[in-house]
DNA sequence: CATGAATGAGACTTCATTCAT
DNA sequence: AATGAATGAAGTCTCATTCAT
């Protein structure tokens, strides 16, 4: 039998069992089983299974950049968009049953091996930190200090991802919450 | 020919290749190849992989135990406690090539397997955030805030271990650092 | 090189093998390399040495319920089909050097282990049984009777079997032939 | 710690493993475990493996002797023994959850390799043999008939023995014993 | 007599990938 | 574009046995 959408079919189980199990303990057959789709088939959309590892991260990335940007734009005190932001975290966190962030998590896996992956983690990474310097710009005592805080939000938000993974408990994004709020009342004026 | 202290052997390989490429990445072949040792020799000190990576962390914890109680005990200004402790954690990134946390690291590969394993990641994870609580008990203005101060040292001390390791820079436990100077210094006079 | 028709290679292969000294005493290894294959090609098409085990003995009772189907229909007074019965035994005996009957040879390997493997043994034997049964039906003085006489032929059998197998003689077969003989003359007229 | 008695521990405690799961099931390691024994204890008492398994059939076999012996020395009517030979099997086949005779699961296994285990399978299944013809000497109509007999009780024990754990069912214990009682019932007078 | 550590060989199974159709 | 069969290498783990103390 002969099943169209091949491709999106095995971008989507892929996605589901890499983020459920990591990368590293899901393997080729069990994505095209899942997926209902040949060996070969796989193999006619993806080079390898690094090359699908990628394509999974630049699609996470590119929706989750989206979500920033809307988040960015949408019409609300910094301060209420940086809280919104950690609220969103913990039910991200608690609905992916306390996984983490998957590109950390392919990062603990493939130390110098593929350089596409590298390149997606640590620029999806710089992409939060953007983020973060958006929110921030303009809203402290200069631009350094910007950047400082900023930086400071980008690694609450990574401690928090990261403890609450291994700790599989919510306590870590609500400090992160907290302090992160307190930081934001800390400004110019 | 017949080697002894096979056990020490295993133990010491199997921690420098978990560290260098992660638990998931590293086969029992590989580690009695380095260590020179017959496979039947590992499985007479390790009934599996997984307890040979309980054992793993377990040693890791009690040696970075070790060092956390030194330094709490050491005749330092809590201040530069904190501070001295994450100019060594730059240090201890460097010198590993960046690849962070090995119970983070460990812990993005064995999601809910082994309880073992997973009850070292977060009994050390407690132990980290046990020592930021005993320097900051009494720091600040009732011990309600003792507890979220620590907590977010904590979340800077994970986040800069994980985003050190993400981009391959320290950036990250810079900027940390000088988050917990400046936290420090915001204490109770 | 690439080799076709793994699958009967190594179910034939395997047959051989399993057939000269026993499940438990053959492993992957030497079922493929005898066969000629690679490894993942065994487990493309068998889940399992158990599941190859249990398509071996489909097999074999595949092949001999045909053959007393044969011996049934033929055109025979029963008595001689009983003794062509024991007489192919022998027969088949002899030529397979007195490895008796690879069913219960399994049996003694495979205590409870496998329901699938259980269930080709007992139906088999369950399925000789209806053999005998519908050999001595109405040949008796009634059917209880039939059905006592065909317990003994079938008892007969197994004994003869195992014990051939046992002594490395065809004695018991010879004396179970005599008694079959015997016991199918003590009829109703 | 230092336990006395090893070799009987290690004896007795294969017993029990080989009875219920075969020879070749059951490891070295598993015996020494569960006699409480170091390894090299084991080769203290036995040299390998097949040595153990001889010296267990052995003895199996010695007190199976004594058995038939006591039995053909009690004060009964020949056709009362071979009843209760018959009876006594079905007792034992029940108490060993059908593992069936240890001799012929054995044989299944070991098909040319140990010429010691291979002596001790012959011989004890010859003593029964014997055991069935010193039971019909002189019962029948000359001893020609006497060993004719005698075989065909030994295969009803044998297929009785070997159906009872392919079904794992008493029927066949039965059947033989019922078959057993009406053969000694046709005798010389 | 008793022991725990060490061993080579091999057990079964899965990996990511490629071939021929 | 899609497929199922084939593959070498590697995965974790166990086998019966022997060594040094």
């Amino acid at each position: 039998m002969r099943k169209p959408n091949a491709k999106e079919r095995i971008l989507e189980t892929a996605g589901k069992l890499f983020m459920e199990r990591g990368y590293s303990e899901v393997g080729i057959n069990e994505i095209i089983n899942t997926a209902e789709t040949a060996k070969a088939s796989f193999y006619q959309h993806f080079p390898s299974k690094e090359a699908l590892c990628e394509t999974w991260l630049e699609t996470l990335h590119d929706r989750s950049e989206t979500h920033r940007g809307d988040l960015l734009n949408s019409d609300m005190p910094v301060a209420d968009k940086v809280d919104r932001y950690f609220s969103e975290l913990a039910d991200w966190l608690e609905a992916s049953q306390f996984r983490g962030c998957p590109f950390s998590n392919t990062s603990a896996v493939t130390c110098t091996e593929s350089k596409g992956i590298n390149h997606q983690i640590s620029s999806h990474k710089e992409s939060i930190r953007g983020f973060f310097e958006a929110i921030c710009e303009g809203h402290f005592a200069n631009s350094e200090t910007d950047q400082q805080k900023a930086g400071v939000l980008f690694l609450l938000y990574s401690g928090a991802t990261t403890e609450a993974q291994n700790l599989r408990d919510l306590w870590p994004v609500e400090t992160a919450r907290k302090a992160a709020a307190e930081l934001m009342k800390n400004n110019r004026e």
